[in-house]
DNA sequence: CCCTGATTCGC
DNA sequence: GCGAATCAGG
């Protein structure tokens, strides 16, 4: 939609009435940012911003301005992207290495998991103990079911069946 | 997290 | 001119 006189009226209005941009923008059907651009373009009174850019430091173009060229550009080039992706050959890598822990694949209900301290899935070979995530990752509660596992499976039979959904059971539930 | 407005820049 | 993405403060 156009900024049609009457339109832009009604943000005149609005935006000297005090009113929040992304209210504006409710009402006028726009976004928050399309209202707050009219109203700069339309130099409206620069009510208080709650922040200042280069207020203090000043100068720091560059850097911001590359991040943006570069969101940009990713998202709206069909090519680029390939900068390294992976086998970082330097540092950083905080890649946590998910691979195919317990938090993998299945439930998709609480995936949240991070890669938290997966540690204790396996502790004793004999008997393997249920890896289903309990309780929030994060928490002091967090823990793992511990039942006896399915062999070959990393849960126990009763979250096997939680796990492992099948389309049928997707399209039932 | 949510909110706010400001700025940049591809379109 | 437009506005999404981004920034940065509350």
């Amino acid at each position: 939609m156009s900024w049609t006189p009457e339109r832009i009226e009604e943000l005149k209005r609005l935006w000297d009435a005090g009113h929040s941009a992304s209210e504006i923008g409710k009402q006028l059907g726009v976004s928050k940012n399309a209202v707050v651009g009219k109203a700069h373009r339309l130099k409206l009174a620069a009510r208080p911003s709650p922040i200042k850019r280069g207020g203090s430091t000043a100068r720091r173009r560059p850097a911001a301005a590359q991040r943006q060229a570069a969101a940009r550009a990713a998202t709206a080039s069909p090519f680029v992207s390939p900068p390294v992706a992976s086998g970082a050959s330097n540092g950083a890598s905080s890649g946590k290495a998910v691979s195919a822990s317990p938090f993998a694949a299945p439930e998709p209900e609480r995936v949240r998991a991070r890669a938290r301290p997966a540690r204790p899935v396996r502790r004793s070979l004999g008997s393997q103990t249920c890896a289903w995530p309990i309780g929030d990752p994060g928490t002091a509660e967090f823990r793992f079911c511990g039942e006896q596992t399915v062999p070959g499976k990393p849960y126990c039979a009763e979250h096997c069946a939680l796990a492992y959904i099948t389309k049928k059971k997707e399209e039932a539930a």
